[in-house]
DNA sequence: AACGCTAATCTAAACGTTTCGATCATGTCA
DNA sequence: TGACATGATCGAAACGTTTAGATTAGCGTT
């Protein structure tokens, strides 16, 4: 900016209130001015405005793993988002760690995002400081974090997980496999909840051998099937509580020579593009997930508009079950096992 | 800074000099500004650091599609690969515009990104103007540009597509439908280069009502599908060059009563990761994303180290297929045809 | 006692913007 | 003609760091 005030012969005060538009300019200088940052090439550099300025115009997104299909649409709906606002995003995968997590934030702190959207956060021990300290505004996301109250949007999973065991219920399904994620994260724990309510106001019994951790990832839906389905007593449907897991199981179901839905049900959370196109169809629990992005792009772009001191907005959003023919009825054959 | 060095009593350059250990400071001192660093809850700023060093430590990387389970892959490879390496990462969507494309990488530029990888560019002229100007490194993923001559790591394309036509063609096929995406852009380019070749080499004429020109997205490939299932002279057989696309194509061979493999045969460009546990289980051109996100991110660190004169480098990388069950053998059928 | 050497610390200038208040020319009004 | 409002332009401080070079103190040599 300095060269182009002196090749036109102006101050660079003048030459800021051009490109700003924070001043009027007089026609000549103008010109000068245009000429000029088109000879010399000039770009204004953003970290010498940030720094003046106190924004970056840059956002911080922070997910546990990208290619899981849940959170590369949700990734992909606020990135769409905040270009059309004209932020920058900042992109880190957690892994499902608490510890990267923090350290990423952090991270983004340090680089004076304007704003955060977590994913899928524990109960981070930094972003409990970090909202407190009310820095920047804060969105969580599919997450409600105890303690931390700030702007969030969730599903209401025990009730999208209640709905689906209520299906393979009312399919006559009585032993139902469920394959969860570390239940220390709330969307973990909401949706074991309504596995257990909808098997309770079923009359049901809970078999806890039916109900396996595994830390999110295929091998781990892939190793409890195994052990689910080598016992003697089986169950005739399996749901996973997340969408990789449920690679997993199809993998051992196939591996161990049965199949689905002829010798067992599946369904899981989280829909994906291929689930009606190969068979069997899966039937799963879709998230809104243009929905769930907007509305926390939303939330956040008003927060950076100024809006700071409104109270903290919880958005509860509902899944829908996405009935296809994964889940086979059981009635003939529960009577034949009953007999 | 400064308000830790008044409340430490020292400068601010002995602060500086401590948190950077650029220099000895006595331990008295030390522990006089860590105790001021607690107290006063001290975060370095990133961005008055930036402006100073002229680095942000910080880079870009432009996709066309992240919701594309190529690039979804790459980029998470990508993102942890610089995460480890102390870098965060903006990610942008061009949505395989070339525009929007030229906007982003302004974007991240007058955001002083300290390097940059683009993947899947049309001959931006931004992008030309960008590496001339070798400012800062610039890695391209899945392209090479003409007149842009930097950093590359690509896959032989060509090859790919030649083999798995190639396979198509021993199978028994003579009518292959082809789907591909606009071919300004140079791996649409050169896989439909792969595909004539193969035909070529086989004796076989090139049926141009045969080839159709999609947008990437399912809708074109469903179209695209329709359209070439609906003559009366339909294909056995189709390739679509890339993976969204396969979607629209399975959908529409659903919907017109059809079913794959039995009626019809289909392969497609780029793995996923249920390829192998649903019916059809898809045959597919695999790119090692892994190895793809690997040395892009190692060919920009390496610049990024300080090696900037070296020549550039291009990296070709091979392609896969992965055949599996949705293509069958048409010898009987072709037969009967011919009969 | 004068000297030089080393280690620790500090002063002040940069980095490239934005912006407040000052300056200056010009035209208007009494 | 003098006072004054208006509009255009500028000077300089500030944002929070890093760092080159200056300063100071301590200590061993001669």
């Amino acid at each position: 900016m300095l060269h182009v005030a002196e090749a036109a012969r102006v101050s660079v005060a003048t030459v800021s209130a051009l490109i700003n538009g924070t001043a009027t300019v007089s026609p000549e200088l103008s010109h000068r001015i245009e000429q000029a940052i088109r000879d010399i090439g000039y770009k204004r550099n953003a970290i010498a405005r940030s720094l003046k300025m106190g924004t970056t115009r840059t956002i911080g997104l922070t997910v546990p793993h990208i290619t899981n299909p849940f959170f590369t649409d949700v990734v992909s709906v606020i990135q769409q988002a905040f270009d059309r606002a004209g932020y920058a995003v900042m992109l880190c995968c957690t892994d499902e760690d608490l510890n990267t997590q923090d350290d990423q934030i952090k991270l983004l702190l340090d680089r004076m995002v304007d704003g955060l959207i977590v994913a899928r956060v524990g109960d981070g021990a930094i972003l409990k400081r970090i909202v407190d300290d009310a820095n920047v505004p804060v969105v969580l996301l599919d997450r409600i974090c105890k303690g931390v109250d700030t702007d969030a949007v969730v599903l209401d999973n025990q009730r999208a997980v209640f709905d689906a065991i209520t299906y393979l219920i009312n399919l006559g399904h009585r032993r139902i496999g469920y394959i969860t994620g570390t239940s220390d994260i709330s969307p973990m724990h909401d949706r074991m909840a309504g596995y257990r309510e909808a098997l309770h106001a079923a009359g049901l019994p809970i078999a806890e051998e039916l109900i396996r951790f595994g830390n999110f990832h295929e091998i781990d839906g892939y190793n409890a099937t195994m052990q689910m389905l080598s016992s003697h007593d089986r169950p005739s449907a399996i749901f996973s509580a997340n969408n990789p897991m449920v690679i997993g199981t199809m993998k051992a179901i196939r591996d161990i020579g049965l199949s689905c839905p002829e010798d067992i049900s599946v369904a899981c959370f989280d829909d994906f593009p291929w689930s009606d196109v190969f068979q069997p169809q899966l039937t799963t629990v879709a998230q809104p997930v243009q929905a769930i992005g907007e509305q926390a792009a939303n939330l956040l772009l008003d927060r950076l508009a100024g809006n700071r001191d409104a109270p903290p907005r919880k958005l509860l959003l509902k899944g829908r079950l996405m009935i296809r023919n994964s889940c086979r009825p059981l009635g003939a054959m529960a009577q034949s096992v009953s007999a």
